[in-house]
DNA sequence: GAAGAGGTATACAGATCTGTCTACCTGGCA
DNA sequence: TGCCAGGTAGACAGATCTGTATACCTCTTC
């Protein structure tokens, strides 16, 4: 990885109006699918009779299972960004707690989504070849995290947001990982803790 | 998860003495493939063929392609404690040195199993049933890990020693996955930085 | 009212996956 | 000498996986 191209915004529309209705059906499923059983454990008949919906209409919808892989990951990358925007945008907060509401959505996301974890982390185990179109959605997330942690470290220190910006990437990836692996209880809140540790420390190194 | 249970030591010898020389390549391949590729990627021709084994004789050492499964898991979490060890052993460390020595160890570990992140946590991506018999060995080298970081953390801090030990637990999985992940680099000199900072401030607290 | 988009139902091709079976070979050991 | 553990070689069974094909139905739209 570490290529030096650019962020890549191209991100999907989250609510999929492109799609059919069948073909939003299969990919709801298919994501709960994969997300919970992992991607190679999941056939596309499953999928197609989890959905209620023909094996023919999946083809004519999606081409490939491949793609509908791409797509999963796409497409809940796109909703965890609007709803970290929607964290953001709820108040007028001060650059500190725009930090720490990171890890105050991603605590409600896993609440919500029921975790194993992180979905990108999950697929990179699962696919080793890094010219699957897959890939570069999980590096491109991962690169996006990284800019927006160390953007909004910029607000609080800017001469240390680059290396604030790693520091609260890796307690956010730790917590990720911990809640999934649920080996002790409130991940994001202790990484939270840590997060705003950090930051005051930076701050008064001032 | 979070039984109540015991740490449950029964690991097994890191050099499987017990095993032929055939059943040793096959574990070994195994191992590599799983690793690199995942589990469900790779077949049981696949790692007979690369082995240089014959899938009969494959079958006659292990029984089942999950038995291959836990034992590349639970082989490498007790390579991986043996190489700890290794790590502790070497010097009259300080307790926060001996902290400190366990990113050391990961880093070395992860720079010579050049990284994909840990095998745990990716197996427990695809490994979806908690009855699955590779499930206890990964929640296993979990828990212990945790309760080492506690240990370790009591040296240094005792009043502190569970808190500080699930922020240290938290850091190295935070550095496994960002090493994993590539996306930012010395995730586990970064984590040991940030550990070496928490470490202090405890003992400034009592 | 014709056409086409988006479906259902179902069979099938071809590859791959786990696991088994028969037949044979070889070296150590009682 | 004979036995047996640990192999090789290779065929095969049965399930499952991705992907395609044929035939038909039902709306909406021009």
């Amino acid at each position: 990885m570490r290529t030096t191209t650019k962020p890549a915004p191209p991100t999907v529309d989250p609510d999929r109006p492109d799609l059919t209705p069948a073909a939003r059906k299969v990919l709801e499923t298919a994501s709960r699918l994969f997300y919970e059983r992992g991607i190679h454990a999941v056939g596309v008949d499953l999928i197609a009779a989890e959905a209620g919906v023909t094996k023919k209409t999946l083809y004519d919808r999606f081409g490939s299972k491949e793609r509908i892989v791409v797509d999963y990951l796409a497409t809940r990358d796109a909703r965890w960004r609007a709803y970290l925007a929607h964290h953001h945008d709820d108040a007028e907060l001060s650059p500190t707690d725009r930090v720490l509401a990171v890890f105050d959505a991603s605590q409600e996301w896993m609440g919500a989504n029921s975790g194993k974890g992180c979905s990108m982390v999950n697929a990179h185990a699962e696919i080793s070849d890094p010219a699957h179109p897959a890939y570069a959605v999980i590096t491109g997330q991962k690169r996006w995290m990284l800019e927006l942690f160390t953007r909004l470290a910029g607000d609080v220190a800017p001469d240390s947001a680059r290396e604030l910006g790693r520091s609260l990437m890796l307690l956010h990836e730790g917590a990720l990982v911990s809640d999934g692996l649920d080996v002790f209880p409130d991940a994001f809140g202790r990484a939270r803790r840590m997060a705003a540790f950090l930051l005051s420390a930076a701050k008064d190194a001032r």
